[in-house]
RNA sequence: GCAGGGGUGCCCGAGCGGUCAAAGGGAGCAGACUGUAAAUCUGCCGGCGAAUGCCUACGGGGGUUCAAAUCCUCCCCCCUGCACCA
């Protein structure tokens, strides 16, 4: 590939650049390129909006550049300041080390991890003097540092903010002069990390690394930005019929974000789809099903993702049961004349946390034995061993009688 | 340390002596519809009970009252301003 038509692919669908420019004048060095990477050793559970990152860094990788991870055991100890309004704890070397061998672990994924160079950042920082701290701290004032959004909303309302915390970008920009990265890439969160690390870098006397960032993956809401802790997330790990089954159900506005941000597609290519919709010719259906199926199948299989879109297929669209029940574990003492009371077996079927709950969805027509409805939560019901009971559109269990 | 403002159900947030299991929103769940676990609409949404009902719950303890999320008191925690120390 000529580097026009890397530049071409490798910035697609960023949203910052720092520059165009330079990363055409590196890419034509001719020589791999360095590409930074700078992974949070507190997240552990990689969800797809980690993964658009990681995608590129999987262009890169195939192109012959060297991708750069580094794992932040030193700079987890401070927290990342990034996004947040308050202080983040701090993690033990401990939890760091199991976190960080975890990630590996997920990333392998998507990345030939045997090609990556693996740093640890405690490499350069742990013997590092107190002095030269200090001289990198040097390097950048408090007026700069303030002009980053996190750091002006929380001064000005009152939220304290540690100079630990401030220290943090600078940090990172140095391990940019550490394993002397071309380019450092990363989610919009991370631009001003990311630019910190250029002037850094230029007061080290290095050429400054290109910065690129991509847009935040909103969650499966529809509303926030993909993240563990506000439950919108889906995970690199999960099953093919979890995958797939939460990706359809993504608010449809989301569809086009999808197909940049997860299957690289060109602005082109997504306008064509939407236009492919808009007339009649894509079912919106359709389209979100391609969708699920090619993200599913980049982290599994084809197989696994035909699969699991039959599954899906067979559970919703027509309604009939999934290939595989839940076991719902009755003793014959539980039974009385060979009934149970309805509440009573939804309760031991897991499918309700309480009396009050199998009852609501008993009232509401929410329950079914053998494709019935039974919808008197006074009822006891007959069973036999075999027989299929139903809660909802995507519970199912299937008794058996010991 | 002083002064002021707060701590309410999974989350946000109203209530400020009875009619409060506590408005409203979000999340979640169910039903209808559908193109899906989209969107929309409807309903549910502390526990136990067949039920009148009982129990648990409004930061924690104690108290006033026939009656407290609501009043008093002590304690803990958070925020704001001021002061103090370096």
């Amino acid at each position: 590939m000529t580097p026009e038509e890397q530049l071409e692919l490798f910035t697609r669908n960023c949203v910052g650049l720092e520059t165009r420019e330079e990363l055409l004048e590196k890419l034509r060095l001719g020589r791999p390129l360095r590409i930074k990477y700078g992974a949070d050793p507190s997240a552990p559970d990689l969800h797809l909006g980690h993964s658009v990152p990681i995608r590129k860094l999987q262009q890169f990788q195939e192109l012959g550049h060297q991708v750069v991870f580094i794992i932040g055991d030193f700079t987890g100890l401070i927290g990342d300041p990034s996004g947040r309004s308050k202080t983040r704890p701090m993690l033990t070397e401990d939890e760091i080390m199991v976190n960080a061998e975890t990630y590996a672990q997920q990333v392998g994924k998507l990345l030939d991890v045997g090609k990556c160079e693996i740093r640890y950042n405690s490499e350069w920082f742990a013997p590092m003097s107190a002095s030269a701290m200090l001289e990198i701290a040097g390097h950048y004032t408090v007026a700069r540092m303030l002009e980053r959004d996190d750091f002006s909303l929380r001064l000005r309302d009152g939220i304290p903010i540690t100079i630990l915390e401030t220290l943090y970008p600078l940090i990172q920009g140095y391990d940019s002069v550490a394993v002397e990265a071309d380019v450092e890439i990363g989610g919009n969160d991370q631009l001003f990390n990311l630019l910190v690390g250029r002037d850094i870098m230029r007061a080290y006397g290095m050429t400054p690394q290109v910065v690129m960032t991509w847009p935040l993956l909103v969650g499966t809401d529809g509303t926030e930005k993909m993240s563990k802790s506000l439950g919108n997330y889906i995970g690199i790990t999960e099953l093919p019929t979890e995958m797939y089954g939460k990706l359809m159900s993504i608010p449809d506005e989301l569809m086009p974000d999808y197909y940049h941000l997860l299957l690289d597609k060109s602005r082109t290519e997504v306008k064509a789809l939407q236009a492919d919709i808009e007339t009649g010719k894509l079912h919106p259906r359709q389209a979100k099903a391609n969708l699920a199926r090619a993200i599913v199948a980049s982290y599994h299989s084809e197989t696994a993702a035909q699969e699991a879109a039959e599954e899906f297929d067979r559970v919703f669209t027509q309604r009939e049961k999934p290939s595989e029940l839940q076991e719902i574990a009755l003793a014959a003492g539980e039974l009385s004349g060979g009934t149970i009371g309805i509440v009573e077996l939804v309760l031991k079927a897991g499918f309700a946390r309480s009396k009050g709950e199998a009852r609501r969805l008993i009232r509401q027509g929410g329950v079914k034995l053998q494709d019935q409805v039974v919808s008197d939560e006074m009822a006891r019901v007959a069973v036999s061993e075999g027989a299929v009971l139903q809660v909802g559109k995507r519970r199912f269990g299937q008794i058996t009688i010991t």
